[in-house]
DNA sequence: CGGACGCTTGAGCACATTCAACAGACGTGG
DNA sequence: CCACGTCTGTTGAATGTGCTCAAGCGTCCG
């Protein structure tokens, strides 16, 4: 893909980008460098320093957290036009969390100066980081009220609602989730075990609610699963 | 108290101003406007547009998120020379909770303007700002983190264990939280009950680990409480 | 003095975890 | 191409943590 063909794809729809005149994109991403990522390839681990930042051009990225216990979790996955490491590095911490490839995946990079320089000529830059940082922070708070509030199948309802807007594609059957997820990635997304999350797939399949199977889960009766999400309550 | 004793008392003490030259420092300090708010005072509520952000002199602020099902959930307690409202301000979006002094408090508040005034100038403030925000972010992944994988006990363990840092008062007889704070307050940080607070707290309070009262509660024995939150493990 | 508020404590229960065993699917290598 | 091992998912049963419901107590304050 040329430049001006990425300038394209990318153009009004990248949230870092966001008010941004024409020239600074050209420059921007000029000065980025393009790279490409297997299935399953590590981007960054947690506690490394931060620094580098990415743009995902295409593919799609894990970001989870160990505990020194060996506890995990998702924090969440990161799709096309959305950014890895921004956090990090405009905080100048290490990484929170590593990265991880679930599908080949191709990002543009930028380091640290590079991000310096960009920010200074057009300082928009910096607010939109900001805006960034501060969305992630609120759905980091949404999650801890519901993981205290919440039961699992509530839960569980929520995040697929939530993967359906970020990696919902529409196929003749219903809105299938466009990347390999299995029952133990959904487990440390919602805060629960795989075999819960199993019991309730398996129910909710029973009901035509969802189809799923190995890595994969499809979304028949999202107004359903809607309902179970916003109240918990249903009658079965 | 003057503004030369308040700028002594502030220097080399404040997150956000943190490497500023001290003309900056006495420039930022005559643009923000003093406040008092008496204990129970509601500095902002949750949804409303973010215009102004506020720095802790004494006192302190409560911070709290409400869903739509009312369930409440105690985001952080902010002493003296924290921001509030700084991630809705810097991200131009609506404050994300509500805050509420629970003592007497005094603060130094600026309006957006005022922030991106300063910024220009210094942007070392800016830099400061995406800092703090990342590592609000953090705290709140570890959070979600543990309500995933731990238990109650070790959770509360845990959360004392960061009032202590934050707030705590050494006596003669241990270490007391310096607010009032109530087993509901406790339950809204920890994600869990009243109830269960009260029934932990007394088990602790039976082996020496804490005095506890009425909205107050003393730590004891800190080390006990730290394995506490560390493993989980205890023999009773 | 009386009400409101904060705290305690008990009993029972339900949801979800834990433990355990198995069944398919995938892919790798012989 | 088949056999095997690994990974993913299913399902059953037992267990237990922490919630819900309920009642009562002490204290602070109007």
């Amino acid at each position: 893909m040329r430049n001006e063909q990425l300038r394209e794809s990318l153009k009004g729809k990248v949230p870092l980008f966001e008010g941004l005149p024409e020239e600074a994109l050209d420059e921007i991403l000029k000065r980025g460098h393009r790279h490409q990522l297997a299935k399953g390839f590590i981007l960054f681990h947690q506690g490394e320093p931060a620094d580098s930042f990415h743009l995902i051009i295409a593919g799609r990225l894990k970001v989870a957290q160990t505990s020194e216990e060996g506890q995990q979790m998702i924090v969440r996955y990161l799709g096309p036009r959305e950014l890895a490491g921004c956090v990090a590095v405009c905080g100048g911490l290490p990484y929170p969390a590593t990265a991880t490839a679930v599908e080949d995946t191709w990002l543009l990079q930028w380091n640290r100066g590079a991000l310096a320089d960009v920010a200074e000529r057009w300082p928009q830059i910096a607010l939109n980081a900001m805006r960034i940082m501060g969305g992630r922070t609120q759905e980091l708070q949404d999650r801890v009220r519901e993981l205290q509030g919440e039961r699992v199948e509530q839960r569980i309802a929520r995040t697929l609602g939530r993967l359906v807007v970020q990696a919902g594609r529409r196929t003749a059957d219903g809105i299938e989730i466009d990347f390999p997820l299995s029952r133990q990635d959904l487990a440390e997304m919602v805060g629960t075990t795989l075999h819960t999350v199993s019991r309730t797939l398996a129910a909710w399949e029973q009901e035509g609610i969802v189809r799923s199977g190995r890595q994969k889960v499809m979304i028949r009766d999202a107004a359903s699963l809607s309902v179970i999400a916003g109240s918990g309550e249903q009658s079965s």
